[in-house]
DNA sequence: TCTCAATTGAAAAAAGTTATTTTTTATCCT
DNA sequence: AGGATAAAAAATAACTTTTTTCAATTGAGA
């Protein structure tokens, strides 16, 4: 386990590594060191919204001769796979973050205007609305997205 | 007033016309053919969120000679005076509406993952979900985005 | 260890958007 | 109307993010 002086790092353990590398062996993938040591930098970077040359730059320290391309490769795969979560919020990148097993609708998001922090929301409350929806328009709703533009605590 | 084959082409009214001639003046800018076709095809197009590369194929008809780039410093410039909405439906390209002058809340969107239709919603029902979490994270909220991904009548 | 398909890094290409430069034009002022 | 002036347009280049190509490498199983 590695300390940097901001705090703890959190990495993949034993049967965590085994679980993903069942999960790609089960569609024909291959658990490569640079799919854990990006998997690692997300997991260590957990509630920060990374983007690809994000997690580039920080996958870098464990795996210096890493391309961007196979960071881009390895996003799309674990999307695909269900263990990332792509988002957008206007800032011209895509930004990934972990899938939380125990929710199971997609959390909501508070974006500061001023400064662009981003927060997550567990609540949800959108049964209803979503209830009205899927009768008034005849539409199956699978999942939402739901973002809040405004300003944060330090920032208003 | 031109008519195509699928139907008639509205156009802005004189007095509409007017209206934006004034409002650009307010600010220091001009009313030129390029920005009164550009805007002519969007209203046209209500209710089919276009693109820049496809309001550029659409205004061309009008204004063959129009640059690319004309229409993205155009719609840049009708989003900041309010008059259109930037939306991002994760299909790689930003696309636009009217802002409609009615509604004191931005409508929210169903997005069929099948056929990719786009429906406008005006049911809002945010506010109690709105005013729980500016009190619960101590954020105020502007504005929000919503957007509910399913399969619409024809394709479920 | 051997084989083979999957994966990688590097570079080029694509795609979307923005900036630069020169020319044109809409508006304002007599 | 005509002329000055600042804004806008066209054309092109540049830029940013993401994807593709391809030769070389490597992980996983026999």
């Amino acid at each position: 386990m590695k300390i940097f002086h901001w705090g703890v790092i959190i990495m993949m353990t034993k049967e965590e590594t085994e679980k993903l590398k069942q999960d790609l062996k089960e569609r024909g993938y291959k658990l490569t060191p640079q799919r854990r040591a990006i998997l690692n930098v997300i997991i260590d970077n957990e509630g920060k919204h990374l983007s690809p040359e994000e997690i580039y730059d920080q996958v870098k320290m464990e795996c210096p001769e890493i391309g961007l391309a196979t960071v881009y490769r390895t996003v799309q795969l674990l999307e695909k796979m269900g263990i990332l979560y792509k988002m957008n919020f206007d800032d011209g990148v895509s930004r990934y973050e972990l899938v939380h097993s125990t929710e199971d609708h997609q959390h909501h998001h508070l974006i500061c205007l001023k400064c662009g922090a981003i927060e997550e929301v567990e609540d949800d409350l959108l049964e209803v609305l979503e209830d009205r929806i899927s009768k008034k328009y005849d539409f199956s709703i699978e999942n939402h997205d739901v973002k809040f533009y405004g300003y944060c605590k330090r920032c208003k």
